[in-house]
DNA sequence: ACCTGAACACCGTTCAAGT
DNA sequence: ACCTGAACACCGTTCAAGT
């Protein structure tokens, strides 16, 4: 009746426990009953519980597709950068590893060496490229980390709510002005500071960093 | 010989042990040992551990200084996004909390009123306002998340431990140019970025951003 | 070869009991 | 009023045992 374990339906497994109730909510009994199992029994497949979580993270990273090279390097990028927050957006638990730069495996070092190579491409320096490289890819994956919280706990607490309420708006104008006022559009705003981002590269890149 | 129990001096322990150990080693045994006292006992003065953790991030979080009225609006956001990163350099645990949006508390709402009031008072309307709020405190807390991460675990992965010794610099060779070539230099790299973003909103609020 | 049961040292949290 | 002990339902992980 129940399949054969593997590594990959562990891992897929884990996944679907953490889609579904986040990252905190994985465990190794949690994984084990996803898959009719005792915990114990996914040792064989994974050496401990860091060890499936970065397999989860890898799994996710093997999903972002690398800029493509028949267009310029700020379109690519941006293309690449939008494709990568809607992987993110799916999973949005893997937001925190991959921000936090816990163990960066073969599939990330696959995307960011392309990357790296289509900024090297629109004429920055390696110094240059390298500083550019942590501003998108803190953005692409800091946007998600920061979305996931946002949502996922109604933790809101009471000032933000007081907030929403309209009230303390005497003691944080600015904020009840944004509150009210701005448009709260994650998607919109993901992508005005990619452009920002590409451009000021792109303009430091071309005024020439003599220092490097 | 123990002098009494207060909130202060519980939240007191709790960052001196997260500060020692990072924020996964905070337990209410952990922090009630700390105080030569039962776990138990803290619940007197913090309903919970959320509400324990809240509390570090909220005195962190009192730390940043609002940034200056006296200077330029750029000036005064890039002293304040440098004085809030050195105020995070000392407890860098609090860098994920605070990237993630996880309970905003009243010191975080001082601060984000007055980045607010500052870019407002730069030229910049309320919609791009807020999207330059969450560039800038995306930077400043995202910067120290990875950074944080980069080292406190020597969890490098097999795959970085030989990008280290020169080898797979054929299979990422990008990479490998960035890690030999480029200088690493955290500090730099935040101020950088910093000024990208800062000058990237200045650009677009005097092109004005006629949508909005 | 593959999975399980029992066990150990941890968690957060509740509640009745001690002083 | 303030702290503690015992307990409950969880963790990750080890190891000997079962099939």
């Amino acid at each position: 009746m129940r399949e054969r374990l593997t590594k990959e339906r562990v891992v897929d497994a884990a996944i679907a426990v953490a889609d579904h109730d986040g990252l905190d909510a994985i465990s190794m009994r949690r994984v084990g009953e996803q898959l009719d199992v005792q915990a114990m029994a996914l040792y064989r497949h994974v050496s401990n519980k860091e060890e499936l979580v970065n397999s989860m993270v890898e799994r996710v990273a093997a999903r972002f597709s690398v800029p493509r090279t028949d267009v310029g390097w700020k379109d690519a990028l941006r293309a690449s950068g939008i494709a990568a927050y809607a992987v993110l957006k799916a999973h949005p638990w893997a937001s925190a590893p991959l921000a936090s730069r816990a163990h960066v495996g073969p599939e990330r070092l696959r995307y960011i060496d392309a990357v790296l190579d289509r900024l090297r491409e629109g004429g920055l320096s390696v110094q240059l490229a390298h500083f550019a490289l942590h501003a998108y890819d803190g953005h692409v994956m800091g946007s998600m980390y920061r979305q996931a919280r946002d949502e996922d706990e109604a933790d809101a607490g009471a000032e933000v709510a007081a907030l929403r309420a309209g009230e303390l708006s005497a003691q944080y104008p600015r904020i009840a002005e944004s509150m009210t006022e701005a448009v709260h559009d994650d998607d919109a705003e993901f992508e005005l500071i990619l452009d920002l981002i590409l451009d000021g590269f792109d303009r430091l890149a071309r005024v020439g960093l003599s220092r490097s």
